[in-house]
DNA sequence: AGGCACTGAGTTATCTGACG
DNA sequence: CGTCAGATAACTCAGTGCCT
């Protein structure tokens, strides 16, 4: 799995999602703020962000201003052949060490990163074998770059927060605890920070562009799906109420709203996979 | 028959914009 | 930063269908 999207346009993508491959995610211009786990980043160009992508994320963005940004999708497992060499530098490190991470390259740096992005979009517009090949080598080769820059000893990396965005972050880092309380509600919220809650709602959907309730289902939701893919055996019932849903319907509801199919849906569908998975592995021997 | 997953519809909580 | 009120979305209960 590998996928390159060069200056792609952003206009209205307030979209949650996690998938199981990494990211890396490189902003050319405009203006957003990013929201990945829990973490808020006040996007400048030059910033480049490295993603597990099974944390959840989204981007915060000004319809009026259309911000443009490079995205790279890939399967580490792609990448095996590079990293078995002898003399292989272990360039996967940044993105195992840290969940996600954000560089902020400006001036020489910069200029490099943007270079290895050209070389990669000339290789990728030849459309065929050596171009995807050679694609494949030049990512390899941004990896090297990513790897050294975060060697580098960190010269401020992070821009000062507003206080609204430090407030967002205190009720993220609370949240990021209880989101799977059942208990879970504004008026919990309310008196652990001290805040109104009709203020509380706003200033989260302001920094965030999502709601506070959105968020905290997406992460359960996010949380269900690990749940039913590295537990076959949970059914329903017992998933919903480890992720803090007092009633089976509202989670299977609001299952179905976001991935849209059912969560039984979901697990037939996983267990196929797995038994198509095992078919393969049968013939393969 | 009984358990489980899902849906319809009324109730309740949250969201949002206006205003102080 | 808070309050208020109307709009919207979530919560809950009751009921249905499917499977064993």
């Amino acid at each position: 799995m590998f996928e390159f999207n060069y200056r792609s346009i952003g206009m209205f993508e307030p979209i949650f999602h996690s998938h199981t491959f990494y990211e890396v995610y490189y902003f050319h211009e405009g203006k957003c703020n990013y929201l990945i786990g829990d973490q808020i980043y006040n996007l400048s160009p030059g910033d480049l962000i490295l993603m597990n992508g099974m944390t959840l994320h989204c981007p915060k963005v000004d319809p009026e201003i259309p911000y443009i940004r490079s995205i790279i999708h890939f399967d580490p497992a792609i990448l095996r052949p590079y990293l078995e060499l002898p003399q292989a530098v272990p360039v996967m490190r940044p993105f195992e060490q840290f969940k996600n991470y954000r560089l902020c390259l400006r001036g020489k740096e910069k200029e490099e990163l943007e270079q290895i992005l050209l070389v990669m979009l000339s290789h990728q517009q030849r459309g065929d074998k050596v171009g995807e090949s050679r694609l494949l080598l030049a990512f390899v080769d941004m990896l090297h770059f990513i790897y050294d820059q975060c060697l580098q000893p960190l010269g401020e990396q992070r821009e000062v927060p507003s206080d609204k965005e430090k407030t967002v972050q205190e009720i993220i880092a609370l949240l990021e605890d209880v989101y799977m309380d059942d208990e879970l509600s504004m008026e919990l919220l309310h008196s652990k920070l001290h805040l109104s809650k009709s203020y509380l709602a706003k200033i989260f959907k302001d920094v965030t562009g999502v709601t506070l309730f959105e968020y905290v289902y997406r992460k359960r939701i996010n949380e269900a799906k690990i749940l039913f893919l590295l537990h076959p055996s949970l059914s329903v019932t017992e998933v919903s109420f480890r992720l803090g849903f007092k009633h089976l319907a509202h989670f299977s509801r609001l299952f179905k709203q976001q991935v849209k199919i059912t969560p039984e849906g979901y697990k037939k569908e996983l267990k196929k996979d797995r038994q198509l998975h095992k078919q393969l592995e049968g013939e393969g021997n």
